[in-house]
DNA sequence: TAAACACTGAGCCACATGGTTCAGTATACG
DNA sequence: CGTATACTGAACCATGTGGCTCAGTGTTTA
């Protein structure tokens, strides 16, 4: 099995849990953005804006640039193939434990226990 | 597009973004487990794994039921679907962005800039 | 019935998070 | 040059997190 690295995965997924980072995400998709422009974007102060932004950096999702007095985000070259490969993993766990079978199956035991 | 409920993904990701919760759903992946179990197995007071299996479960990833003095633990129905759709979205709006043809114009314009 | 067991709840601690304000610094523009 | 802009850093606040202890409660077992 591939092995994860779990800072790396704590990160990301606690920078996954806001939604206003997913926003930025989404936001970053489409084109590239001053922290000015973010901050605009989801009502919140630039020294707000420049921490989530710091956030996602440190997972490395984006990447900044500061040219002049302008910081511009983009997405960075990371991806979310190590997240997606995680979750696609457990998702085959579930599935197993999960199917239609299996599910028969417990019921009936619980189903037996509670008759005895 | 598909509607995400942002509450939702913000539980389940912070619920994800937790090494020892990782670990718990790896094993509730094996079989059921006791509170208990999961202390011991993770080296934990009891307290401190209740709490973990509490954020696991209102992220919906786990279901507990006592019986006797032990609760059993294990995975919940919901799986991880929504989750893997999100980042499924999201690895898209990166592949689109991050192509090799993209990466080679974006590196000339900025040369270019630079060159001026 | 007494003792061991599995858990619960309250409460504490240190630290992180999501937000703010305020006072800078550095750059751009008229 | 002077002013407006874009950001930075420190400091603060309320709340949440990850852990603990300690004092219960209810259940099993000898």
């Amino acid at each position: 099995m591939v092995q994860y690295t779990t800072a790396r995965l704590d990160a990301s997924f606690a920078a996954l849990s806001d939604a206003t980072r997913r926003g930025v995400l989404e936001r970053l998709g489409r084109s590239d953005a001053s922290i000015t422009e973010l901050a605009d974007k989801f009502h919140m102060t630039l020294t707000g804006m420049r921490k989530h932004v710091g956030v996602l950096e440190h997972a490395g999702f984006v990447t900044t640039e500061k040219v002049g007095r302008v910081r511009t985000c983009k997405l960075g070259p990371r991806g979310l193939e190590e997240e997606a490969a995680w979750i696609e993993s457990y998702r085959q766990i579930w599935a197993a434990r999960f199917n239609a079978l299996d599910r028969v199956v417990e019921e009936l035991k619980r189903k037996e226990k509670i008759d005895e």
